[in-house]
DNA sequence: CAGTGGATGCTCT
DNA sequence: GAGCATCCACTGT
Protein backbone atom coordinates (compact mmCIF):
# COMPACT_ATOMS: atom_id res chain seq x y z
CA UNK A 1 0.00 0.00 0.00
CA UNK A 2 1.47 3.53 -0.99
CA UNK A 3 0.92 7.08 0.95
CA UNK A 4 -2.30 8.81 0.21
CA UNK A 5 -1.07 11.89 -2.66
CA UNK A 6 0.02 15.04 -0.45
CA UNK A 7 -3.59 17.08 -2.09
CA UNK A 8 -5.72 14.41 -0.83
CA UNK A 9 -7.13 16.96 1.46
CA UNK A 10 -6.91 20.22 -0.43
CA UNK A 11 -10.58 19.58 -1.74
CA UNK A 12 -14.19 19.72 -0.11
CA UNK A 13 -14.77 17.32 2.75
CA UNK A 14 -17.75 16.09 1.29
CA UNK A 15 -15.71 14.67 -1.85
CA UNK A 16 -12.38 13.76 0.54
CA UNK A 17 -15.07 11.63 2.79
CA UNK A 18 -16.59 8.98 1.08
CA UNK A 19 -12.81 8.46 -0.40
CA UNK A 20 -11.57 7.85 3.08
CA UNK A 21 -13.42 4.41 3.25
CA UNK A 22 -10.79 1.86 2.95
CA UNK A 23 -7.91 4.00 3.36
CA UNK A 24 -5.73 2.56 6.15
CA UNK A 25 -5.20 4.68 9.35
CA UNK A 26 -2.04 3.87 11.21
CA UNK A 27 -0.45 5.68 14.84
CA UNK A 28 2.29 4.33 15.83
CA UNK A 29 1.41 1.14 13.74
CA UNK A 30 -1.63 0.60 15.32
CA UNK A 31 -4.96 0.46 13.22
CA UNK A 32 -6.93 -0.39 9.99
CA UNK A 33 -8.86 0.90 7.26
CA UNK A 34 -11.29 3.09 7.89
CA UNK A 35 -14.88 2.29 7.67
CA UNK A 36 -17.06 5.44 8.80
CA UNK A 37 -16.50 9.02 8.75
CA UNK A 38 -18.58 11.90 9.02
CA UNK A 39 -18.34 15.29 7.06
CA UNK A 40 -18.46 19.13 8.72
CA UNK A 41 -18.62 21.96 6.82
CA UNK A 42 -18.25 26.00 7.56
CA UNK A 43 -21.88 26.23 6.97
CA UNK A 44 -23.04 23.61 9.19
CA UNK A 45 -24.89 24.70 12.39
CA UNK A 46 -22.79 21.24 13.95
CA UNK A 47 -19.49 22.17 12.66
CA UNK A 48 -16.80 23.18 15.35
CA UNK A 49 -16.04 26.00 12.39
CA UNK A 50 -19.74 27.15 11.96
CA UNK A 51 -19.43 30.81 14.31
CA UNK A 52 -15.54 30.99 13.12
CA UNK A 53 -12.16 30.66 14.38
CA UNK A 54 -11.53 29.64 17.97
CA UNK A 55 -8.35 28.58 19.86
CA UNK A 56 -9.81 25.06 19.76
CA UNK A 57 -10.80 24.52 16.45
CA UNK A 58 -7.96 26.46 15.19
CA UNK A 59 -6.65 23.73 13.27
CA UNK A 60 -9.87 23.36 11.17
CA UNK A 61 -8.74 26.77 9.84
CA UNK A 62 -5.34 25.47 9.10
CA UNK A 63 -4.07 23.95 6.00
CA UNK A 64 -5.56 20.79 5.19
CA UNK A 65 -3.96 17.62 5.87
CA UNK A 66 -3.36 17.73 9.36
CA UNK A 67 -4.97 16.39 12.27
CA UNK A 68 -8.28 18.20 14.39
CA UNK A 69 -8.24 16.67 17.83
CA UNK A 70 -11.08 17.82 20.03
CA UNK A 71 -12.39 16.45 23.68
CA UNK A 72 -15.49 15.15 23.53
CA UNK A 73 -18.03 15.47 26.62
CA UNK A 74 -15.00 15.97 29.17
CA UNK A 75 -14.25 11.87 28.27
CA UNK A 76 -13.08 11.19 25.17
CA UNK A 77 -11.08 12.57 22.48
CA UNK A 78 -12.54 12.37 18.66
CA UNK A 79 -10.04 12.62 15.73
CA UNK A 80 -10.94 14.61 12.53
CA UNK A 81 -8.88 14.92 9.06
CA UNK A 82 -8.87 18.65 7.91
CA UNK A 83 -9.61 19.18 4.35
CA UNK A 84 -10.10 22.63 2.78
CA UNK A 85 -12.09 23.74 -0.15
CA UNK A 86 -10.24 27.07 -1.25
CA UNK A 87 -11.07 29.82 1.65
CA UNK A 88 -13.49 27.29 3.67
CA UNK A 89 -13.11 25.51 6.72
CA UNK A 90 -14.15 21.76 6.41
CA UNK A 91 -13.16 18.35 7.93
CA UNK A 92 -13.95 14.60 8.50
CA UNK A 93 -15.11 13.21 11.63
CA UNK A 94 -13.36 9.40 11.65
CA UNK A 95 -15.68 7.90 13.11
CA UNK A 96 -14.69 3.81 13.17
CA UNK A 97 -12.49 1.64 11.56
CA UNK A 98 -11.16 -2.36 10.96
CA UNK A 99 -9.05 -3.16 13.91
CA UNK A 100 -6.37 -5.63 11.68
CA UNK A 101 -2.64 -4.06 13.11
CA UNK A 102 -1.65 -3.65 16.52
CA UNK A 103 -4.16 -5.43 18.44
CA UNK A 104 -3.31 -6.67 21.55
CA UNK A 105 -2.49 -2.42 22.13
CA UNK A 106 -5.57 -2.15 21.27
CA UNK A 107 -7.36 -4.54 23.33
CA UNK A 108 -5.11 -3.93 26.50
CA UNK A 109 -5.66 0.29 26.06
CA UNK A 110 -9.35 -0.41 25.56
CA UNK A 111 -9.39 -3.03 28.42
CA UNK A 112 -11.43 -5.42 26.05
CA UNK A 113 -11.16 -8.61 24.07
CA UNK A 114 -13.82 -8.26 21.69
CA UNK A 115 -12.96 -6.99 18.12
CA UNK A 116 -15.95 -5.57 17.45
CA UNK A 117 -15.75 -2.70 19.55
CA UNK A 118 -12.14 -1.94 19.60
CA UNK A 119 -12.66 1.03 17.00
CA UNK A 120 -16.43 1.09 16.81
CA UNK A 121 -16.81 4.48 17.58
CA UNK A 122 -15.11 8.45 17.46
CA UNK A 123 -14.29 7.74 21.09
CA UNK A 124 -13.05 3.92 20.98
CA UNK A 125 -11.00 4.52 18.19
CA UNK A 126 -9.31 7.37 19.70
CA UNK A 127 -8.46 5.25 23.07
CA UNK A 128 -7.79 2.29 20.69
CA UNK A 129 -4.78 4.28 18.50
CA UNK A 130 -4.05 6.35 21.96
CA UNK A 131 -4.85 9.74 20.30
CA UNK A 132 -5.00 12.76 22.63
CA UNK A 133 -5.04 16.40 22.32
CA UNK A 134 -0.90 15.78 21.90
CA UNK A 135 -1.75 15.27 18.25
CA UNK A 136 -3.94 18.30 17.89
CA UNK A 137 -2.21 19.91 14.42
CA UNK A 138 0.25 17.53 13.60
CA UNK A 139 0.56 16.17 9.99
CA UNK A 140 -1.30 13.31 8.67
CA UNK A 141 1.63 12.56 6.45
CA UNK A 142 4.57 12.64 8.99
CA UNK A 143 5.16 10.25 12.33
CA UNK A 144 3.02 8.79 14.63
CA UNK A 145 0.64 9.07 11.55
CA UNK A 146 0.33 6.75 8.49
CA UNK A 147 -2.28 7.01 5.75
CA UNK A 148 -2.16 4.33 2.92
CA UNK A 149 -4.10 4.67 0.20
CA UNK A 150 -7.22 1.90 -0.53
CA UNK A 151 -6.09 -0.74 -3.43
CA UNK A 152 -9.84 -1.96 -4.78
CA UNK A 153 -13.29 0.49 -4.46
CA UNK A 154 -15.42 -0.32 -1.68
CA UNK A 155 -19.29 0.04 -1.49
CA UNK A 156 -20.04 3.01 0.43
CA UNK A 157 -23.48 3.67 2.11
CA UNK A 158 -24.22 6.83 2.83
CA UNK A 159 -26.67 8.06 6.08
CA UNK A 160 -27.46 10.70 8.44
CA UNK A 161 -24.86 11.36 11.44
CA UNK A 162 -25.01 10.82 14.78
CA UNK A 163 -25.22 12.27 17.83
CA UNK A 164 -25.93 16.02 16.97
CA UNK A 165 -28.73 18.37 17.98
CA UNK A 166 -28.74 20.78 14.90
CA UNK A 167 -28.38 19.53 11.42
CA UNK A 168 -29.03 16.06 12.38
CA UNK A 169 -31.02 15.35 8.76
CA UNK A 170 -28.35 16.30 6.82
CA UNK A 171 -26.55 12.60 4.92
CA UNK A 172 -23.24 13.04 5.29
CA UNK A 173 -22.29 10.17 7.40
CA UNK A 174 -20.27 7.19 5.16
CA UNK A 175 -19.93 3.51 5.85
CA UNK A 176 -18.25 0.52 4.16
CA UNK A 177 -21.80 -1.03 3.18
CA UNK A 178 -22.36 -3.96 5.86
CA UNK A 179 -19.59 -3.72 7.71
CA UNK A 180 -19.85 -5.60 11.21
CA UNK A 181 -17.38 -2.68 12.52
CA UNK A 182 -19.29 0.57 11.96
CA UNK A 183 -20.40 2.18 15.32
CA UNK A 184 -24.57 1.55 13.98
CA UNK A 185 -25.48 0.69 10.57
CA UNK A 186 -26.22 2.96 7.83
C1' DC B 1 -33.10 -5.50 21.86
C1' DA B 2 -34.66 -0.26 23.25
C1' DG B 3 -34.44 3.43 26.21
C1' DT B 4 -32.39 6.18 30.10
C1' DG B 5 -29.03 8.57 32.76
C1' DG B 6 -24.43 9.53 34.76
C1' DA B 7 -19.56 10.59 34.16
C1' DT B 8 -16.61 14.56 33.26
C1' DG B 9 -13.98 18.85 31.51
C1' DC B 10 -13.59 22.23 28.42
C1' DT B 11 -15.30 25.98 25.34
C1' DC B 12 -17.84 29.74 24.41
C1' DT B 13 -21.96 32.90 25.77
C1' DG C 1 -23.66 28.46 33.32
C1' DA C 2 -25.17 25.72 29.33
C1' DG C 3 -24.18 22.50 26.20
C1' DC C 4 -21.82 19.23 24.00
C1' DA C 5 -19.56 15.53 16.71
C1' DT C 6 -19.59 9.88 23.44
C1' DC C 7 -19.55 5.67 25.99
C1' DC C 8 -21.09 2.39 29.27
C1' DA C 9 -23.98 0.34 32.72
C1' DC C 10 -28.29 -0.37 33.90
C1' DT C 11 -33.26 -0.97 33.44
C1' DG C 12 -37.28 -3.15 31.26
C1' DT C 13 -39.50 -5.88 27.74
Amino acid sequence: MSPLPRDFFARSAHDVAPELIGVTLLVDGVGGPIVEVEAYDQDDPASHAFRGPTPRNAPMFGPPGHAYVYRSYGIHWCLNVVCEEPGRAEAVLIRALRPESGLERMRARRGLERERDLCSGPGKLCQALAVTNEHDGLPLDAPPFELLARTGTPEVAAGTRIGLSVAADRVWRYGLAGSPFLSRPL
